[in-house]
DNA sequence: GTGTTTATCGTCAGGCAGACGACTATGATC
DNA sequence: GATCATAGTCGTCTGCCTGACGATAAACAC
C-alpha cells in the first residue's frame, strides 16, 4: 500500500460534536438538541455539525458552540476570564457503523459553562434544552414516563459518558471547576459547583481550607454577597493557576 | 445550512499516526521513521498512514503498530498480559494546512511498548529506528552535526510532545509504567521505567515501599533474578488495579 | 576476603486530609 | 427586637502518606 497517496484515499465526512456541560439547580446537566430530521429523527442528541473546508477542527467546535448557545468559547490562554466557555478537545468517534448513512468521523468537543439562563435553539435544531446527565444517560433525558423514553441518537450516550467522566478527573487536579462559575463567585458556590459534578456532600470547612490554601487558585475581588443567603461570602476570580498540586481529592465511596 | 445533510460534506482524509514509546539504555525513545516521499521527503516523521474504509480508528491504530513494529496492540480489557503494547487514543489533529497537499485529518494513537531488540522497518517506510524524544523534539532525531538536523515532518512535533506529555502524567496515577516492562519485571526495572520517563532520579527505598505497598499493583511471581547483578531482585507481573490511589508523585523539580 | 552493586527493611519528621467543634453575620419569622 | 435558620470562616486533633536517610542482605568481581 502507498503510504500517503493523496489522490487515493477513502473519503470520509467530519463532524464535532458537542458535550456542553453546566451546573443547574445542583445537578450536572448537558446540552441536549431534538433532531429534526432522520436519523435518529426526533430523538435527542448532542449539538454538533459538519466540519467546513479550511475550518480548524477548534474553530468549528466553537462555531458550534455558539450557534447553539450564544457561548463564546474560552481561549485557555487569554489571561482574563470573561463569560465565555471552557473548551478542549474530548476525543473522536470513528466507528465504521456509527452513522447509518455513510462514514463521520466525530470529533468531539468538551465545554464547559457557567449556569445558563436558558438554552438559545439557534441555528438548525428543532428544539434545545438541559438536561441532567443521568436522565439523559440512561432514558435520553426524560423523567417521566408518559414520553418517550429512548437513547440518545448515534453514539452520543457514549460521548457524553466519556466528557462527563473528563470533567469529573480534571476538576480533580485543575481549577478547572471555576469554569462552571460566574466571573466572581464564592467559596461555597464553587463547593456547590464540585459537589454536583460529583455528586457528593464536601465538608464547607475542609473544603474551604483546601482552596483558600491553595496558591494561585482562587484570587478575592474585596467583596461580598449574599445572594446564597446567610452570612455574607467573599467574592473570588480564578486565580492563574491551571493546576492544582496537591489535587482536590475526590471522596471514594 | 442543514445540520447533517450526508450528500453535501466536504471530504477529509483521515490517517491515524502513532507515538510508540519505550524506555532504552534509561532514555524514553520513540519510534520514527524516515519519509520516503515527497513531502518532507527524507525528513523522520511518526509512523502511520490512512484509514481504511470500514476499519475502526482503533484498528487502523492496531494495524499500523503491527506493520511498522510487529507488536500487537494490547487490549486494555484483556485480564493477562501478553507481549502486547498498551495502546490509546491520544488527540487529533485537524489544522487545514497540516498536510501542504490537501486536507488531511490525524487520529493520533499513543503506544507504550517494553524494550525491542531492533525496530522491524516494515511496511512502506525506508527506514525505521528509536530515538530519545528530546533529540527527536529538538532536532528530529540527530545527535551529531554532520547530519541533517530538520524537525519532525508535518505537525509530528507536536504530536510527540502530547504523547510524551500525555505519557509522563498517566503513569503518576495509573499501573500503565508497567506497559514499559516486560511481562515478569523486578521493582527496580520499574523504578527505571519511572526514571526515565520523568528525567529524574528517585529513592529506592520510598519507590520500593510504594509500590509494594499499594494493592493490587504488582503481584509478585515467587521467582527472582539478578539480571541487574547485585542482590537478587524478587520478579512480579502487573497486577489487576488500573488507577493507583494515592497516586505516584512526581518530584516537582 | 574485600569491595561493589542492588535489593529490602526500618525510623523519623513534616504535611495534608478527614472529622468535627466553635463562632460569626446575615435574613426570616414571630 | 428576640429567636431561628442559614451559610461562612477559623481552629483543633488524629491518622496517613511522603521524603530523607540509616542499616542490613545477598549476589558477583577480583
Amino acid at each position: 500500500m502507498s503510504p500517503y497517496d493523496p489522490s487515493a484515499f477513502p473519503p470520509f465526512a467530519v463532524t464535532v460534536d458537542l458535550v456542553v456541560l453546566t451546573v443547574r439547580r445542583h445537578a450536572l446537566c448537558a446540552l441536549a438538541v431534538r433532531r429534526g430530521e432522520p436519523p435518529f429523527q426526533g430523538r435527542w442528541a448532542l449539538p454538533g455539525g459538519f466540519v467546513r473546508d479550511e475550518e480548524d477542527l477548534t474553530a468549528a467546535a466553537a462555531r458550534e458552540l455558539i450557534e447553539e448557545t450564544g457561548l463564546c468559547a474560552h481561549d485557555p490562554l487569554a489571561p482574563v476570564r470573561d463569560n465565555g466557555a471552557h473548551l478542549e478537545q474530548l476525543a473522536t468517534y470513528g466507528d465504521p457503523k456509527r452513522d447509518p448513512r455513510m462514514r463521520v468521523v466525530s470529533v468531539a468537543h468538551l465545554a464547559l459553562a457557567p449556569d445558563l439562563p436558558a438554552p438559545r435553539p439557534g441555528g438548525d435544531a428543532h428544539s434545545a434544552r438541559w438536561a441532567p446527565v443521568e436522565a439523559l444517560l440512561k432514558h435520553g433525558g426524560y423523567g417521566r414516563e408518559d414520553e418517550q423514553a429512548a437513547p440518545l441518537a448515534f453514539d452520543h450516550a457514549q460521548i457524553l459518558a466519556d466528557g462527563v467522566e473528563r470533567a469529573r478527573s480534571k476538576i480533580e487536579y485543575s481549577s478547572l471547576a471555576t469554569a462552571f462559575c460566574p466571573p466572581e463567585f464564592t467559596v461555597g458556590e464553587l463547593r456547590r459547583v464540585y459537589e454536583a459534578v460529583w455528586g457528593v456532600a464536601l465538608d464547607p470547612r475542609n473544603f474551604h481550607r483546601k482552596v483558600t490554601g491553595t496558591p494561585g487558585f482562587l484570587v478575592p475581588t474585596g467583596g461580598t454577597t449574599t445572594r446564597q443567603g446567610g452570612r455574607p461570602a467573599q467574592l473570588f476570580r480564578a486565580g492563574g493557576a491551571t493546576l492544582l498540586n496537591p489535587p482536590m481529592l475526590r471522596p471514594e465511596a
